[in-house]
DNA sequence: CGGACAAGCTGA
DNA sequence: CAGCTTGTCCGG
């Protein structure tokens, strides 16, 4: 009898199986995880193999023999781990499957080559790391030398290793080579990587890469929000690396100046350096007590910031938009969109225009009628402008996307937190209006507050290289700059973790946020149960759903699924998102 | 998802 | 009743 596959569609919108037919002659590369293509319906479309002949197939049906085998895939072990996170995430099955696969058709894999272990011997630190399976934290200040991790998981074998950016994935990958072992850099070097014999380095989507022998997986910069995939479904590598590292019966280390709650309440063990080494590898923090300023001429702009760009060095000031009133211009005309008096500003909300006076219209500018509005960042716009004017020389202005091109060479930069991300060094980091990242209405505002300024401190390095960070606040009380002066991570983490035990929010319980115009009635079948607690809607129609854990969350998600099926019409349609990144 | 098809609405 | 929209079902 000829062989039979299970097939998974890579369809959006369709999480089904086929089973098909394999001509004889591919049999030996009809093997878990190809990508295929199939005749589906009246088309032609790509799929992976996710069951070679199964057992339960369906009665009285002709099958179809696969058209083609285009591409090693994912192995079996990876197909697992993605069913595993579509359940835990409610997702798409397809979409974690596509995560896992090459991004160009692989058709044989290159030969292996025999795994070489890097000369350099990994730290004490590192080697204790990877010494037993579980989950290990290790909490290193911004400024450590990470590479010893690297070279301490290669040490093990083949080792997965995944960080937030691809840079990093670049440094990591480039530090092993050096240290004398093979790095196989994601998503460029798959193919290389499922032939084995190297460790697979690469960014949030490399935790689902190829690595048959896996010895272990190091995430570095856990806490980071970069690790966690924005759209359906919201896997966190964080989360799928523990799995992973579960299911293989491998270490699992997780390394961050500033280790999410999350990980810390459920890690096996947690290592740190000493105090002193520590607190060395943190940058001197200034605070600017803005409450001794008098109200009334108080502007963007302290005393202390005024002294900081007079020192000399580079100068990277952080203001964020968030929580700021959102302005809108006309794309053609220029003017600002105001209501009909033009006393008012208005914002944009679900489509509309609307003012705080209540009045609305669809979006247009009532100067030109134009309908192409552009969103200022008048924010930053004009603290560069001060600036320029207070330190008498050129400053340069860097948001998500104004990249000027003088904003690398700029002594003095203004930006969003972008210029975070885009400039690597510093003497000093402003935060000029700190408060509104310590008061914005999330749960975890402390904790991704205290990741910013882990990252301030990277770019400007620990205290002995004279790295500086000046921070701008009416709360200089407050714990997350308590913990970075102090360089007391772990004391933060331990108030966080009785906060979040106080409030009933993750790592206590589980979050899934349900939105769109369909969200009220899919949220309706959820009411009555005991295990799940429906809040909301808040001011933009969003639902929140919490349960006792993730599982139990899941497993209601499936019925929520099942009671109220995803109708394609405008009116039915709902997005679930679990462990909400902005809640 | 996207095609096929059925049922409902509209206008001449 | 043709022509169009809207909803529902199905794919091996």
């Amino acid at each position: 009898m000829a062989q039979v596959v299970r097939v998974l569609p890579d369809v959006s919108g369709l999480d089904k199986t086929f089973d098909y037919s394999v001509p004889a002659d591919w049999a030996d590369r009809a093997v878990l995880g190809a990508l295929v293509r199939i005749d589906l319906g009246p088309r032609r479309v790509a799929g992976w193999i996710v069951e070679c002949d199964p057992a339960d197939l369906p009665p009285q049906v002709e099958l179809k023999d696969v058209s083609k085998i285009s591409s090693v895939g994912p192995s079996g072990d990876v197909i697992s781990l993605g069913r595993w996170a579509s359940h835990r995430w409610s997702g798409r099955w397809s979409r974690l499957l596509k995560t896992a696969s090459p991004d160009t058709m692989v058709p044989v894999l290159p030969t292996q080559r025999r795994t070489v272990t890097p000369k350099t011997t990994p730290t004490e630190l590192a080697q204790s790391a990877f010494a037993e399976p579980g989950v290990t934290v290790v909490r290193m200040p911004p400024s450590a030398d990470l590479s010893q991790f690297v070279v301490g998981a290669a040490h093990l074998g083949d080792a997965l290793v995944v960080t937030p950016s691809i840079r990093m994935a670049q440094d990591a990958a480039g530090a092993l080579r050096r240290a004398g072992g093979v790095a196989r850099l994601l998503p460029r070097d798959w193919a290389l990587a499922a032939a084995g014999g190297g460790t697979v380095i690469g960014a949030r989507s490399a935790v689902w890469g190829p690595c048959n022998d896996l010895a272990a997986i190091l995430v570095i910069d856990e806490h980071d929000e970069s690790l966690q995939e924005e759209r359906n479904p919201t896997w966190h590598a964080r989360h799928v690396a523990i799995e992973r590292a579960h299911r293989a019966g491998v270490p699992c280390v997780l390394v961050s100046p500033t280790p999410s709650v999350d990980v810390v309440a459920n890690a096996d063990r947690i290592l740190a350096p000493s105090r002193t080494q520590e607190r060395s590898g943190w940058p001197v923090t200034m605070l600017a007590d803005r409450r001794n300023e008098d109200p009334a001429r108080a502007g963007l702009f302290s005393p202390q910031l005024v002294n900081a760009i007079g020192g000399g060095g580079k100068v990277l000031c952080v203001l964020n938009r968030k929580g700021r009133a959102k302005m809108l211009a006309c794309g053609s005309c220029g003017e600002l969109i105001r209501t009909t008096d033009g006393e008012h500003l208005m914002a944009e909300t679900d489509g509309q225009l609307v003012a705080p006076t209540g009045e609305s219209r669809p979006l247009i500018c009532a100067v030109c009628t134009g309908t192409k509005l552009k969103r200022l960042r008048l924010g930053v716009a004009r603290a560069r402008e001060e600036l320029e004017a207070l330190a008498r020389e050129p400053v340069a202005e860097l948001t998500g996307d104004t990249a000027s091109s003088d904003a690398y060479d700029a002594r003095i930069v203004v930006g969003t937190e972008a210029v975070l991300h885009q400039i690597d060094t510093a003497d000093t980091v402003v935060f000029l209006d700190f408060d509104s990242e310590l008061m914005a209405p999330r749960y975890r505002a402390a904790e991704q507050a205290l990741g910013l300024l882990a990252r301030a401190a990277r770019i400007v390095g620990g205290r002995s290289g004279g790295g500086r960070i000046l921070i701008q606040t009416r709360d200089p009380q407050h714990r997350v700059i308590a913990a970075v002066v102090k360089a007391d991570i772990e004391s933060f983490t331990s108030f966080e973790h009785r906060l979040r035990l106080a409030g009933n929010f993750p790592p206590v319980s589980a979050l899934a946020q349900v939105s769109g115009a369909g969200a009220a009635k899919a949220v309706e079948s959820m009411m009555s149960r005991l295990d799940v607690e429906v809040m909301g809607p808040n001011a933009a129609g969003h639902y929140l759903l919490r349960s006792p854990d993730s599982a139990t969350l899941a497993q209601a998600l499936i019925e929520l699924r099942l009671a109220t099926p995803s109708s394609s019409t405008k009116s039915g349609s709902y997005r679930i998102a679990v462990d909400p990144p902005r809640v």
